[in-house]
DNA sequence: TATTCATATGTATAAATCTTCATGTGTAAT
DNA sequence: ATTACACATGAAGATTTATACATATGAATA
């Protein structure tokens, strides 16, 4: 993360990442153990407790230990807004979107609205 | 951006940045030419335009020609969605969240809830 | 208490992104 | 047609982030 960063950039960044959004997703549906997490993404375990720590540190999802698991559960329903908002985005404008290859520089073809 | 990188995440890794977070809420007030938001968010042209063309590709603003200058403007409302969602959690959990230093290795210090 | 299971952590390398500088392009005015 | 203005683009070095591997920790059970 870069100096002085604030926190709205910080929860995009959370975010902005293919693993960690498919562990809220899959936490969607219910709490689950950090193995069984493992499974329904189909990701390695010490990717998925790094991964894990972000989400929980920015308050996205807590955990309780049960036994040898830890169980890992959504933390409210903001989580969801902030996805429900950007798949309205997606919706939307996703063809145009998927074109991209880099960020920084994206190659644009005819892409813009013009009213 | 990594292979087969899907639309949502492109989103957030789009809004996940300073600068294009503060071009997006510049525009929130008021279409604007490049020079003017410069000015705005205080940042240099050729750093603002790179940010730009990542926005119009990702169809969060477009613009029109107007003389010389180019006007930006915001599309539609998704961004706002997605932002007022976002604000809404940084609001509940923005205190722990300030604390982080690096993303991936966050330096997590007693900040998980237990129900 | 030794072992296994479940998970967390440290670290190093690879990969992506940011940032700046130099320069290119289009429009308008001289 | 030349110049100035407004903006866009290319590219390279700096910085951040992702990823994988090795290993550590805590709980339960034998």
């Amino acid at each position: 993360m870069r100096q002085g960063e604030n926190v709205e950039v910080l929860i995009f960044k959370v975010l902005s990442n293919e693993v960690r959004l498919a562990i809220i997703k899959a936490l969607f549906k219910a709490p689950m153990s950090v193995n069984e997490i493992c499974e329904t993404i189909n990701e390695e375990q010490s990717r998925v407790s790094h991964e894990l720590r972000c989400l929980t540190t920015c308050q996205f999802v807590y955990f309780k230990r049960e036994g040898k698991k830890m169980i890992y559960e959504l933390n409210g329903g903001t989580a969801t807004q902030i996805i429900n908002a950007a798949e309205n985005h997606a919706k939307l404008f996703g063809d145009n979107i998927k074109g991209c290859n880099t960020l920084s520089s994206i190659k644009q073809k005819s892409v813009t609205l013009v009213k």
